[in-house]
DNA sequence: ATGTTAAATTGTAATGATTACAATTTAGTA
DNA sequence: TACTAAATTGTAATCATTACAATTTAACAT
């Protein structure tokens, strides 16, 4: 399994996190996370929450997305992809795009650990609710 | 002026955060424009940077960059450009690319306000300084 | 030029996500 | 089963940002 993989100790609170990302690809926040798991985990710490997250980002079995701009938002990390941030109704959502800029980045000669694609504006939901005023 | 242009009260504290962003393109945070500015300016309020900085934002002046994940950078809006981070300087530094997809983001449906392409490593200056332990 | 007023500025207090830390528990190994 | 380094837990601290109320001022009308 992924944590043995990569040389993580395998707990339960490691595990649950890492299955709730697996089954919600919303782009939850830490606090989200601990909220749901908390409810059948009552001795789960928020801590521990943000310890998990942290140990899964530096081996890059997630990602964190600094969309939003005020909390961190974490992502299974299944291949390249970008991503809408509504302003009105906050959700995310994948944009499955290519990235063609990958390798002209190496000229640069700096050592790329992570791309991010954000895009912001209103999604088509909250722009129908819109209309409707 | 830009100010006058977009129907935004023209006042010295805005006038000041302005010029500061147009010399300095290092994509500073609130808290180093404040001090900078408080330096010549005594009477002026971190707020009042804050309030300055989201009307500008508002009205597409300038931009903020959620690139770190700790705290907001700000960059006049000149083109469209991507950002590199360095994870250990701290540095963000322009990269000059062309962005193909956003003629692909039309077919979703929503409406597209920011696009944003943030680049996360090391930068080749402190590639450098590790090398040499 | 002066007066008026809605908006901007200021200083302080509150917020809220994240991190630090010390005590306790536990996963992995022998 | 016993050992130990690492993980978990709960609480307190941090720090960027926002809320708010009192004061000042830019823009406009007289
Ligand atoms: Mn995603
Ligand atoms: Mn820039
Ligand atoms: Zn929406
Ligand atoms: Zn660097």
């Amino acid at each position: 399994m992924i944590l043995k993989d990569n040389n993580i100790k395998i707990t339960p609170q490691r595990l649950v996190v890492l299955e709730y990302l697996d089954k919600n690809c919303t782009h939850p926040t830490a606090d989200e996370i601990y909220s749901y798991l908390k409810k059948k985990n009552p001795s789960l710490s928020k801590t521990t929450v943000y310890n998990a997250l942290e140990t899964l980002s530096k081996h890059g079995i997630i990602q964190s997305l600094t969309i939003s701009g005020y909390e961190l938002r974490y992502d299974l990390d299944h291949g390249m992809h970008h991503h809408f941030y509504c302003k009105i109704c906050g959700r995310i959502v994948d944009i499955e795009l290519k990235c063609p800029n990958v390798e002209k980045m190496k000229k640069y000669g700096h050592e790329i650990e992570e791309i991010h694609g954000y895009i912001k504006g209103i999604c088509k939901k909250c722009l129908k609710e819109k209309d409707k005023k």
